[in-house]
DNA sequence: GTGCTTGCAAAGCTTTTGCAGACCA
DNA sequence: TGGTCTGCAAAAGCTTTGCAAGCAC
């Protein structure tokens, strides 16, 4: 557990894996990642992958993003930012602090808790699907 | 797939884990709640919990909470409201809007995403580890 | 009586872990 | 060279599902 101390390899694997989940804009399952990762390295496994995104996601380098369908999810991009369910297709999309209005700066009242993080996601329908409101999921 | 236009009993079981859940103020997960429940009915299997708690939160009379330590929490008070989550002993403390400031009514802006619902999470140390800071896990 | 629901057990899925060999610093 | 990391496969942990019997309405 003590992963925080302990010395860090830059393998060849670690490196594709950081790299192409940086390269993708949506925000793939370790299973998804495996098939993008194996292109460009054909012999990685699925265990180094999950193995590899745990170390990252603890070294910060990468976010981890749970409770959205069974299976944990990963981003690339660490900036503070928001995300978006969408309920017909399962897309995730990514909303800036821009693109976001009515947040000022969360915080709970003293005494209750001592919050040192919050977390704001949404719900609802991507572009693509309310665009095209009629009985046909997976856009 | 088709649960909400099913017809619903409101059985023995089903009741008794749709009242133990609500006396709850902590957030069990289905084995944990299986065990309370179990103490009003010895018989009750572990599987008809599962069941029953998709049910109940298909039909918006519970709520499940997801991404909180890889296995999915219920809570029998639907009013709206937030969760915190404390890094040291894992509880989930329930936060009323009335104790949460700096939220307006977080909005998506026009065109990016057409989000019909929202939800704000907080993690850091609920008021039991807050006041025991030394190591002393499991508060 | 109809068909939703239960208990039991097996199966399913995602994620973790043990081990021996390989590799990075 | 030493300790970290990988591939493979087995195991673990949570949740779902098939089936025959039971129960609510």
């Amino acid at each position: 557990m003590d992963l925080a101390g302990k010395q860090r390899r830059m393998t060849r694997q670690r490196r594709v894996i950081w790299d192409e989940l940086r390269k993708l804009r949506t925000h793939p399952s370790a299973e998804e990642l495996h098939v993008v990762v194996r292109r460009a390295m054909p012999g990685i496994s699925l265990g180094t992958v999950y193995r590899n995104l745990v170390v990252l996601w603890k070294d910060g380098r990468i976010l981890r993003l749970e409770g959205l369908g069974g299976r944990a999810r990963y981003d690339g991009d660490i900036r503070p930012h928001h995300h978006a369910l969408c309920l017909r297709c399962g897309r995730i999309v990514d909303l800036m602090p821009s693109q976001v209005a009515g947040v000022g700066d969360p915080r709970v009242l003293d005494g209750v808790f001592k919050a040192t993080g919050w977390r704001l996601d949404f719900e609802g329908l991507c572009p693509a699907c309310a665009g095209n409101e009629p009985e046909t999921p997976g856009c």
